[in-house]
DNA sequence: GCCGTTTTCGGCCCGACTGTTTTCAGTCG
C-alpha cells in the first residue's frame, strides 16, 4: 500500500478512535504518527526490512507494526474491526462546528441516531434540546453547521485565502487602536491549502477593534466575540480568526497561532527542559504561581525584552526559524545548531521556462509574454507550449512546433525586448511512456518540459513509474524538466500513484530537473519532497505554467513551496543568470 | 500509544469561548 494512503488511515483511526471516546494521548499518538510517515525523508522499505520504523520519532512499537502490516499486504484487521463498529455517518458529523465526539457519542448513545438525516429529524422534533446540556441554541448551531457542512468543512487554495486575507490585513492596520498586526496560520506558514484565516493584532483597546471585525462586508456569521478573541464566517464559508492582545504579549501569539502544532509542542518541551512555560501569553517561570483571577497577559514574563519573534527563539537558545520551516521536523535541532538554510526569495528568480501561449492553450501571443516578463525584469522566458498529443490543448505538432521556434529565434534577433526567449515545448509522456514527438524535433529546442497529460487514472505505481522512466530513457539530447510530477490538482483531484523516490533517483542520476511547478492548484512536485531530492542532486526549476501574463505571479505561491522543501537559491536552476544558463546549455 | 539528562510508569501543551450551567464540559486551535 502507498505510503500517503497509509497516512491516511492513521488519521483516520484516530478520528474513529475519538468517537469511540478513547484516550485523547492514545488519538495524538496515532495524529502524531501519521504525521511522521508524511514527512519520513528515509525509504519506507528499506526501514520496515531494518526493523527501525521504531527509531523515527513519533512511531512507537504498536504504530510500526501497523504501518508495516498495511505497507506489506495493505490490510489491516484492527482498522477493519475498528471501522465496523461505528456507523460511517457519525463521521460526517465531525464536519459540523461546534459538535465534536462527545457530543456526537451522546446524541448516538442515547437517541439512536445514526446518519445526518437523523440527526436533522431529531433536531426538528425536539429530542436534541431535551436532552440534557443542549439547548435552544445547540439546536439552531446544528441545523446551520448540517445545511452548510460542505461549505464550512472545505480548505481552500493559499492562493485564494491569500487575496481576502491581504486586504482585510491592510484594513486591520488602518485602524488607529491597532498597534502592529499580522496573519498568522497556515497562510502564514504557506501550507498549500488553509483551513481558516487568522490574525494577531496588538492593541490596549480590543472592543473597537473586535466590534469593527465582526461588523465587517460579506460576513455570514459571527461565531464568537470575546475580550481577546472573535470569530466569523464568511460568505463561501471561510473562517477567520481574530486575537487581540496587548503588544507585550504580541510575539508570542504570533508565534503560537503561526504554528504547526507539531512546532508548537516542540517549542514547549524545549521551553519546559529550560524551566520554562511557554504558551500564547508568553514565557513564564515554569514554577511561577499563576494567578488565576488575573488576567493571563499580566502574569510576569520570566525573560524581559522579547520584541520579536528571532527574540523569542533566542530565549530559547534557537536562531529565528521562518514560519515556513515551523512543520515540527527537525528545524528546532538545526536551529539549535545554526544550521538553518538560507531559503530561496522571489527576488532571486531571473526567468522561468514552463509559460504557454495561444498557440496553444494560453491566450497571451508570444510577443505580449516577452513584453510581460521584461516588465517583471526577468532575464530570460521559456515557452513551452503543449505538444500534438494534448489535442485538447491544441497542442503543437512538429510542423507548428519548428514555426514556432523560427518565430522565437527570429524575436530574440529583432532585440525587440530586453528579455531573452527560449525556445521549448512541453511534451507529452504517452501512456506507454514514449514521447509524442520524436526526439530529432525535439533536439532543435532548446529545452524541453516532460509532462502526463492522459491516461491519468487506473494505473498501477508500478506502470506510472515504468512510464516515467522510459521516458528519460527517450533520446533526448537537450536539458528536460519533469513537469507536475504527480499531476494532482489540489482540492480536486489526487496525483497519480508513482514512486516519487525511484523517479527522484534516476532524474539525478541522468541530471534531469524536475520542475516545482508554482500553479496554485498544482504546487507539484509536493514540498514535501524536495528536500531529499534536493540532496539527492535533483535541481528544482521553479515554473509558474503561465497561460496568460497574469500567470506569472504564481510564482510566488511556488516560491513558498520551494521554502517549505527547504531550498536555497542554488539548488533552483531559474535563479541562474542567462549567461551562467547559456553556459551549461552550450549556446551562444 | 509514545517517550525517557527525575526511563519501563506516569506523564503527555495550554488557554479562550460557547452554551448550558450555577461551576463546568465540550470544542477548537
Amino acid at each position: 500500500m502507498e505510503r500517503a494512503q497509509i497516512v491516511e488511515i492513521l488519521e483516520e483511526i484516530a478520528v474513529l478512535l475519538e468517537l469511540k471516546g478513547e484516550n485523547a494521548f492514545k488519538i495524538r499518538a496515532y495524529q502524531s504518527g501519521a504525521r511522521a510517515l508524511e514527512s519520513l525523508e528515509n525509504d519506507l522499505d528499506a526501514l520496515i526490512e531494518a526493523n527501525e520504523l521504531v527509531k523515527v520519532s513519533g512511531i512507537g512499537k504498536a504504530l510500526a507494526e501497523k504501518i508495516a502490516t498495511l505497507r506489506q499486504t495493505g490490510e489491516l484487521e484492527f482498522y477493519d474491526k475498528l471501522k465496523e463498529s461505528i456507523p460511517p455517518g457519525l463521521l460526517d458529523m465531525l464536519d459540523i462546528p461546534g459538535f465534536g465526539p462527545k457530543k456526537i457519542r451522546k446524541i448516538h448513545d442515547e437517541l439512536g441516531v445514526e446518519t445526518l438525516d437523523q440527526l436533522t429529524e431529531a433536531c426538528k422534533d425536539g429530542r436534541i434540546e431535551a436532552l440534557p446540556g443542549f439547548g435552544k441554541k445547540s439546536v439552531e448551531n446544528l441545523l446551520r453547521g448540517i445545511a452548510n457542512r460542505e461549505a464550512y468543512s472545505r480548505r481552500h487554495l493559499w492562493w485564494n485565502a491569500a487575496k481576502v486575507a491581504s486586504p482585510m490585513l491592510e484594513q486591520i492596520r488602518a485602524l488607529p487602536e491597532v498597534i502592529r498586526a499580522e496573519a498568522a496560520g497556515s497562510l502564514r506558514r504557506g501550507r498549500e491549502t488553509v483551513g481558516d484565516l487568522d490574525f494577531i493584532v496588538a492593541s490596549d483597546q480590543p472592543a473597537p477593534i473586535m466590534d469593527w471585525f465582526c461588523s465587517q462586508d460579506g460576513i455570514e456569521e459571527v461565531s464568537a466575540k470575546g475580550e481577546t478573541k472573535s470569530s466569523i464566517r464568511m460568505q463561501g464559508g471561510l473562517q477567520a480568526d481574530l486575537r487581540v492582545v496587548p503588544d507585550s504579549r504580541f510575539v508570542f501569539a504570533l508565534h503560537h497561532f503561526t504554528g504547526s502544532k507539531d512546532h508548537n509542542v516542540k517549542m514547549r518541551q524545549r521551553a519546559l527542559a529550560r524551566g520554562y512555560s511557554l504558551s500564547e501569553w508568553g514565557l513564564f517561570d515554569k514554577d511561577s504561581e499563576r494567578d488565576a483571577t488575573a488576567p493571563q497577559w499580566q502574569r510576569p514574563l520570566a525573560v524581559d525584552g522579547v520584541q520579536t519573534e528571532a527574540d523569542l527563539f533566542n530565549a530559547l537558545e534557537l536562531e529565528w526559524i521562518v514560519p515556513e520551516l515551523r512543520e515540527g521536523l527537525d528545524e528546532l535541532e538545526l536551529a539549535e545548531k545554526g544550521r538553518l538554510p538560507e531559503l530561496i526569495e522571489e527576488t532571486h528568480i531571473r526567468g522561468s521556462f514552463h509559460n504557454h501561449t495561444n498557440a496553444s492553450d494560453g491566450n497571451a501571443t508570444l510577443e505580449e509574454m516577452a513584453a510581460a516578463a521584461d516588465a517583471l525584469g526577468w532575464e530570460y522566458l521559456g515557452i513551452a507550449d503543449h505538444s500534438k498529443a494534448s489535442f485538447q490543448a491544441n497542442g503543437l505538432d512538429e510542423t507548428r512546433l519548428l514555426k514556432q521556434v523560427e518565430q522565437i529565434r527570429e524575436l530574440n534577433a529583432s532585440g525587440k525586448f530586453k528579455v531573452h526567449v527560449f525556445a521549448g515545448c512541453e511534451v507529452d509522456i504517452l501512456k506507454d511512456g514514449s514521447l509524442d514527438l520524436d526526439a530529432d524535433v525535439i533536439n532543435q529546442l532548446d529545452y524541453c518540459v516532460l509532462s502526463v497529460h492522459s491516461s491519468m487514472t487506473g494505473n498501477s505505481e508500478a506502470a506510472m513509474t515504468e512510464r516515467f522512466l522510459k521516458a528519460l530513457d527517450a533520446p533526448v539530447t537537450i536539458p528536460r524538466m519533469l513537469g507536475h510530477l504527480s499531476g494532482r490538482l489540489l482540492l480536486r483531484r489526487e496525483g497519480y500513484a508513482i514512486d516519487t523516490r525511484r523517479v527522484v533517483e534516476e532524474a539525478a542520476r541522468q541530471q534531469v530537473m524536475i520542475e516545482l511547478n508554482a500553479n496554485p492548484h498544482r504546487l507539484d512536485m509536493d514540498w514535501r519532497h524536495w528536500r531529499a531530492a534536493a540532496e539527492a542532486g535533483v535541481l528544482c526549476v521553479i515554473n509558474p505554467d503561465a497561460h496568460n501574463t497574469n500567470g506569472f505571479d504564481y510564482i510566488r505561491a511556488g516560491i513558498l513551496s520551494a521554502r517549505k522543501g527547504w531550498l536555497t537559491p542554488d539548488k533552483v536552476f531559474n535563479t541562474r543568470s542567462l549567461a551562467e544558463i547559456k553556459t551549461v546549455w552550450n549556446l551562444s
